[in-house]
Formats: C-alpha cells, sequence, structure tokens
DNA sequence: ACAACATTTGCAATCGGTTGTGTAAAAATA
DNA sequence: TATTTTTACACAACCGATTGCAAATGTTGT
C-alpha cells in the first residue's frame, strides 16, 4: 500500500503557474478572480483529487465548521432523534458534528466541554448531564464568542439560547387529559434530584391541572425517582399500587415509566384504561407498538435538534446580548392512544 | 461580552520566559524535559486557562484525534448502541467522534466520506448504506493510510477490517431454535436489494437449517422487504397468514418485524407462540417489553463499537496488508422467550 | 583544569489554507 | 498620450502546535 500525498492547493498552483492565493479565491468563487481562471482552477483542482485540509482552514480561521454536542448518551431514542436533526440540519450548511456522551456526570460533562472547545468547535449543543448543578465550564463558549445552545435539559440560571417544549404546560395538558377521562386519583413520577426546570415544570402543570379541577394534590401519589428506567417505574407503580387508595390514573414523564407502569397493572391484573389510565412522555417509538398503546405527549426532537442548530448558525458571527436570553418554544401535542382513553 | 483571546503556548512561553517547544514538550511530559520544568510549566498552563488547539496539532500531525463514524442511520437502536460503544472507546484515548448520516443514500455516502477525508479523521468506522454496491469512496482512505474499518453492513469484496456477526451462523442458530419448537412452515423475511452479505448469510442458515432437518425449503414462505419497517413486516405478515398453507413459525431478521409479525397475529387471532412461533434479531429494548417477549438474537452493538474503534487504534501506525483482511467475528446467542417457547 | 559526555532548552521550519496589502497590466477617462 | 481607475493576480504574514537539530549549560572523569 503506497503511500500517497494529499494534493494541496501548492500542488495546483504550480501545476497552473498561479499563487496559492489565487487558488484559494477561486476555489470559493471570490469575485476579484477571473470566471476562466476559477474554472480552470476548479477542473485541475478536480482532476488533481483535491480535497481541501478543514484543519489547515480552521486553524487559519479560528475555528473548524463542526458543532459539538455534548448530552447524557445518545441511545435515548429522543437523544438520538435529537441528534439526527442537528446532524441534518447542519450537514446542509456542509457543518459535520462532533458527538459526546456525558453519561450524566458532571465531570465528565467538565471534560468533554473541554475537548470541544479543544476542537474549536464553531458551536455547541448541550442537554445537561442529570448531576450537574454548576455550569460554568460552559463559560469558555460564551466568553469566546461560541454560540451555545442548551436543548430541553436546560440549566435555569444561564443567559443563553435555550430550545425546549413548554413543560408545564405539556405536564398540565397530560393532567388534564386524564382529569377529562374522569380520573380522580391521578398519580405522578418525577425525577428525584433535579437542578433543571424540566421535570419541575411538568409536575408544577400536573398540580395546577388538579388544583384547577378542585383535585386534592397528594403526595403519596407523587414519586421521585433516582433514575428514569423501566425497573425503577415498575417499582414505583407496585409501591402505588399497594397504596390503601391506590391511583386511578397517572402522568409519567416518560414512556417507558408509562410501560412499565401499564405492564405491572396489567400483571396485578388492574385493568388499563378502566381501572388505571395512563399517559407518557416523548411518543417513543415504543409507546405506539405496545398494547395496549400509550397516550403520550409529542416531543419533537428532530424539530428541537433543527431549532437548536439554526440558532447556531443564526449566531457564528457575533452574539448579541439580547438574543442570548431567548427561549424558543416548540410545541407539544396530547395523542390520546388506548392506555388513557375512557370515554 | 468582550472577546477573550485563546491562551497559548506562546502564551505560557513568554510568561515563563522559555521557548514555545520546550512547553509543548513540557506538557506531554517529554523525557527532555526536567521534572521541575514540567511542572512549572503545566501549573502556569493551568492558572492561565490553556487549551490545546486540536487544529494546530492536527495540521502539523496531518490527522486530528477523531475517528469518522459513516452510517445509515443513528436512531435505530443498533446502530446508535454501535455507536455508544465507539464513543467510550474512543474517549479513552482522547479521541472524538464525528458522526454522520448518509441515510442509506450512496450518493450521501460518497459525499460524507470526501467530507470525512476533509477532516483528516484518523480512522473511519462504517456501516454500508443499503444502496451502496460500489465502495471505491473509500479508496481515499486506505490510500492515505487512515483505518478504515466496517462494521455490520460490510462490502464482500473490500480488502480491509471487518467487524460482524456470523450472520450465517446466527440464522442457523434461530431456525433450528423454531425447528426445535416443532415448527414445520418456517417463514423468513430477507432484504429485497442487498449488496453485501448480511441478510443473504441469514437466510442461507435459515435453508440450511431446514435442509439439514429434512424440512423442505418453500420459496412463497421467503419473503423480500424493501425496507426493514413495521409496516412493511405487517404487510409481509398478512401476506404469509392468507397463504393456503400459511407458515408455523417465523425467523425475522429484525426484532421490528418479529414485533409487527406477532401483532399481526395476534389481530387475525393468531395465538403466539403456539400456532405460530417467532424469533426476531438484534435483542432491540423493545423485544423484552413486547407481550410476549420476543425470542430474539443478540447483537451485540456495543462490543462492535468497541472492536472496532480498537482496531482502528491498533492501527493508527499503519496497516499491514495480511492484516487488512481480518474479520472479527463477535459471538450472538439465542435469547428464548415467550414469542417462540412451545415446549 | 579540560576534554568528553549528558542534560536541558532554544531556533526555526513545517503543516495547508486564508487574507490584507501591494503591484502590474488592462480598461476607462481626461 | 497621459492619467486615473479597474481588474487580476502575487507576496507574505498568519493561525498554533510539533519536532529535528543546534546550542548552551551542567556533570563526570582523569
Amino acid at each position: 500500500m503506497e503511500e500517497h500525498r494529499h494534493v494541496t492547493i501548492y500542488d495546483i498552483a504550480e501545476r497552473l503557474n498561479l499563487a496559492t492565493s489565487t487558488i484559494s479565491r477561486a476555489l470559493k468563487d471570490h469575485h476579484t478572480i477571473s470566471e476562466q481562471t476559477i474554472k480552470k482552477v476548479k477542473q485541475t483542482a478536480k482532476e488533481m483529487g483535491f480535497v481541501p485540509n478543514t484543519l489547515a482552514a480552521g486553524l487559519r480561521g479560528n475555528q473548524s465548521k463542526t458543532i459539538g454536542i455534548l448530552i447524557p448518551t445518545i441511545t435515548q431514542p429522543f437523544l438520538s432523534s435529537l441528534i439526527s436533526g442537528i446532524e441534518i440540519t447542519a450537514r446542509k450548511s456542509e457543518y459535520s458534528v462532533i458527538i459526546m456522551q456525558s453519561h450524566d456526570s458532571y465531570e465528565m460533562e467538565v471534560d468533554l466541554a473541554k475537548s470541544l472547545y479543544s476542537n474549536r468547535v464553531s458551536g455547541v449543543i448541550c442537554s445537561l448531564a442529570m448531576e450537574t448543578k454548576d455550569t460554568s465550564h460552559f463559560r469558555q463558549f460564551s466568553n469566546n464568542n461560541i454560540p451555545l445552545v442548551f436543548v430541553d435539559r436546560v440549566p435555569r440560571d444561564y443567559d443563553t439560547f435555550r430550545v425546549v417544549i413548554n413543560n408545564y404546560l405539556a405536564g398540565y395538558k397530560a393532567t388534564k387529559h386524564l382529569i377529562e377521562q374522569g380520573c380522580k386519583r391521578i398519580a405522578h413520577l418525577t425525577a428525584g434530584s433535579e437542578f433543571g426546570t424540566l421535570y419541575n415544570e411538568r409536575k408544577r402543570g400536573y398540580t395546577d391541572a388538579l388544583l384547577e379541577h378542585d383535585l386534592p394534590v397528594e403526595n403519596d401519589l407523587i414519586i421521585s425517582l433516582k433514575e428514569m428506567t423501566y425497573e425503577e417505574g415498575v417499582k414505583a407503580s407496585n409501591h402505588l399500587f399497594d397504596l390503601k387508595l391506590p391511583p386511578d390514573g397517572l402522568f409519567a414523564p416518560g414512556d417507558i415509566l408509562a410501560v412499565s407502569a401499564v405492564q405491572t397493572a396489567k400483571k396485578r391484573g388492574i385493568k388499563v384504561p378502566d381501572q388505571f389510565a395512563v399517559i407518557g412522555f416523548n411518543n417513543d417509538p415504543i409507546s405506539e407498538i405496545i398494547e395496549p398503546n400509550i397516550s403520550t405527549i409529542t416531543h419533537p426532537a428532530e424539530k428541537m435538534g433543527k431549532a437548536a442548530a439554526e440558532l447556531i448558525f443564526k449566531n457564528l458571527k457575533s452574539v448579541k446580548e439580547e438574543e442570548a436570553k431567548e427561549i424558543t418554544f416548540l410545541n407539544t401535542q396530547v395523542l390520546v392512544r388506548e392506555s388513557s382513553k375512557k370515554i
């Protein structure tokens, strides 16, 4: 396997007896270069198999035409769809995406943020680690005019772009839906440790919906989970069913939890939705395949990714103070399916 | 928001009255630099908030400490787990991953390969697009000593690293399992258009298992799908059930397809597994949540990602001819669950 | 005290595009 | 024809880390 050398603009320049600056400009249709030269340069570039070295360009221009994505994990359906949305949008502008997983660890997140900075990414899109309480490791981006967008799991105290759904409203709508189906004792699962606003907002929507319909907010119907996993969901469901006065409905802030509750109910002979109506969150693929289908709240992952990427591009030049605090809210819908349809 | 300048080794050099070369070497514990200087340099680097510019290092060293991943889409559970495995392994060596989605389009794949090359990735891990028949766009990597590893959907005619499972054996084992459960007429779904070997191998395992057990291979029990989606699965299942002599078992080369078949059967009042036993492939999360649980073949996504990444690292220096043809086979297992357990 | 060698650090070129400024030739104007 | 303006390209510095080689300093032996 012989060692080829990369073809550079110097090679093209030499072949055509032009300066490298001319080649560089010709390749990007600079107006000071004649049509004729441009055509000639592009032609030979193609012939010689020239592929620009983005590292060189990036070094000179001090940014790399890549977007850094920093998220807890890519294996969650919501997050992989989010990434997909970002990647597709980025590619349209010929940007690449670098992906890093914090695995919900604060320390990892700090480390990875540094690595992204080291890679001189043009922008950063982040969904915070569960553990993260302090966000000062993101200052290096803001301080250097690198656009920073938080998505979904956003900090409450950072003055930068945020792309979220209205979690309060979503929680409200989900709960209201259950109430309208006739539920009187609606349970809710929430995150135990959370610095951000996501689960708290959903919970706030839940309680407000209850109060608004003259239903009491009962603390033993609200369970804090350590992790949002199937297993934890089963545990919590069993706990709920073991109560003296078990719930007749559940608003789960994730479809996996909803599935776990539905299946636990079925195992215990509790009829879904008649005795126990459930609504989940996210519209994960599983929610419409499981039987009964899980009612859920849409969570437009790809759209959020697209919106986040577009915010990056809009602010590549410089970030104005007022814009930086902008919050983009995307819409959610209640998808009524079998798991909650009593009426 | 004031504009800070990035801290460089020049800044450190100036502060300490040392040469940049010394700084550079000190930061990576070069043996020609004294302990004392190293400590001093690292200390001030930290104080000044120095973050190395990987673009500069990459330009000089002609590679970027990143691994390029080129796959059809990241939203499939198998592929997102694969990426996760790669990312975790890469990070241990302080490498980043760049991800690109071909969306199963050949043209995209060609384009993205060029973009990866342009980014001077240190290595490439690829799972081919469904459409891809010609793989010459990967020559640019081989020709320039950039390690290239194909995973799962690998070309049949390219002399480079491949990380796969033994699809033939997996197909054989899956089919044999159904036979052992007493199935006599086992259907099979396969990919219509495929350049690679993946589905063909599974099918070959399927037919060999049948033949070995003196069961006929019937062409109307083998259905070619355009896409491996739920909807296509439903269509195919209905078609199978409409046969004069419908099957009593199915080997589906993907869990989504298995799920679609199971649910279609249930809708038509066909008892699973008694009248119709099903085994899927991949061990996607859904397979163990759906009811009945889907028997499946494990497909060790993360492990494959890890293996692929390790192959990259092992061959960063140079790729020897003999090694390049190496195929890594990972093991699969039959996971027997409800959907196929007759006995 | 001086050669011989080891240890540490500095110098300067290098990677490959990008871009501000300079300049020659061609075109336009006086 | 002389002069200004425009067009088209060249020169060279630059981005920031790396590295071969030279040089300075320190150490050892005789």
